[in-house]
DNA sequence: ATAATTTTTTAGACAAGACTAAAATTATAG
DNA sequence: CTATAATTTTAGTCTTGTCTAAAAAATTAT
């Protein structure tokens, strides 16, 4: 597996979330920022190599030996994570270029030690759930905040947009994974909500809390 | 930088040892386990960017902004070496390769939290020095166990030659970084050499002696 | 149902990095 | 000091992964 077809797999995997869907050679290209002219050949290649079933203007969906090999990277990206914010006190920010390089390090003894040296995290530092060597995940039960109703308490389990202006602005509040969140109050015009996050109390906006998970408490 | 021109300015720096030499054509080939003409062409390109010196026929020499790099990419490998051996508990011969990979990931701010983690090592896992981030290598007066004198005391300091089968005789052995050693005799006739290695006698062949590093006590 | 639009594929080109075979230069030996 | 050998370079080809432009298929709209 070169680099490029482990991104294509990757993408595909994350695309077709969960599901294992159809992936189209459109969206498959706009992930990767190439031309869908690209894709196309990407996904010859791959469904030669039978990583993928690719048919001609209906796109693919990986074979279970690609989606294996997709979950392994993600596997590898996460784990990598955890590693350069547990260990190297990185911030949730500043992860993500850098494991998107060290996921194509190629070594499963690598892998199983590094993830045995973390304490077999189940969770990434955004709280994306760690596929197993299998490729298996562990479901977690989890809703958005904003479903969440007024005088209840929650905790803070994952986000969903990973986007850096996001992750900076929730690092510099000190709102973490692990975080108890009491909502005290909904507004209803504009649902933005008022919480209590560590003793502190934050007025937090609609599309905020459409992008935070939690577990109900 | 592309993986092919650091690993290119990588062999020049450890076939040019310490004196920073001109290199033939050949010899980077052959270190490289590619053909002369490959490395002309690299050679040409890395001239162009002003990496190194070349002069057609006459082999090239690294340029200061050449070197600096080349030591970089050395300090990252031997930095990931000691990550894997200390914090992962791999053994000497098996980190070689993954270092090989790890040596390429792009972050400065990496490498020096990495460094910091380890609590700046001067030496990898085989005794070699570990450049700091202007290049600067921290010269460690060592010699030959073969010429150290009968009824003498020294400490390992490292290895010459990591090929595999040696590290492993080593480990099996369990002959370590900083070992005291004892020698009771040397025998004139093929130099080979009855030491102590933590309470245990070792009869040791000249190839071994001249493969070892050590500080005299 | 046919025309217009969007999506997808093909064809041809390019850059990086490697290779082979042949030519040019340098080194070595008689 | 030539002749031969060894080294190095050039020229041309190949593969991977990308691109643009044009053709083909699928979708949408009238």
């Amino acid at each position: 597996m070169t680099r490029a077809e482990e991104n294509y797999l990757k993408a595909m995997y994350q695309l077709s979330a969960g599901k294992n869907q159809r992936v189209s050679t459109t969206a498959l290209a706009e992930r990767l920022e190439t031309k869908p002219s690209s894709a196309t050949d990407m996904l010859q290649k791959l469904h030669d190599k039978s990583m993928v079933k690719y048919t001609r203007y209906k796109g693919a969906q990986l074979s279970p030996e690609g989606r294996h090999i997709a979950s392994q990277i993600v596997r590898k990206h996460r784990l990598w994570e955890v590693f350069l914010v547990e260990k190297l006190a990185f911030g949730w920010d500043q992860v993500h270029d850098i494991a998107e390089q060290l996921e194509h390090i190629k070594s499963p003894d690598l892998v199983e030690r590094l993830d045995v040296f973390l304490g077999c995290p189940k969770v990434d530092p955004h709280g994306d759930p760690i596929p197993d060597d299998k490729g298996n995940i562990e479901q977690i039960n989890k809703i958005l905040l904003c479903e969440q109703e007024p005088n209840s308490r929650c905790v803070l389990m994952g986000i969903k947009d990973t986007d850096d202006a996001f992750l900076k602005y929730l690092s510099q509040k000190n709102i973490k994974l692990g975080s108890l969140i009491t909502v005290l109050d909904k507004e209803p015009f504009d649902e933005s909500m008022t919480v209590v996050i560590d003793q502190k109390t934050h007025f937090i906006s609609k599309i905020i809390s459409t992008n935070i998970y939690v577990q109900p408490r």
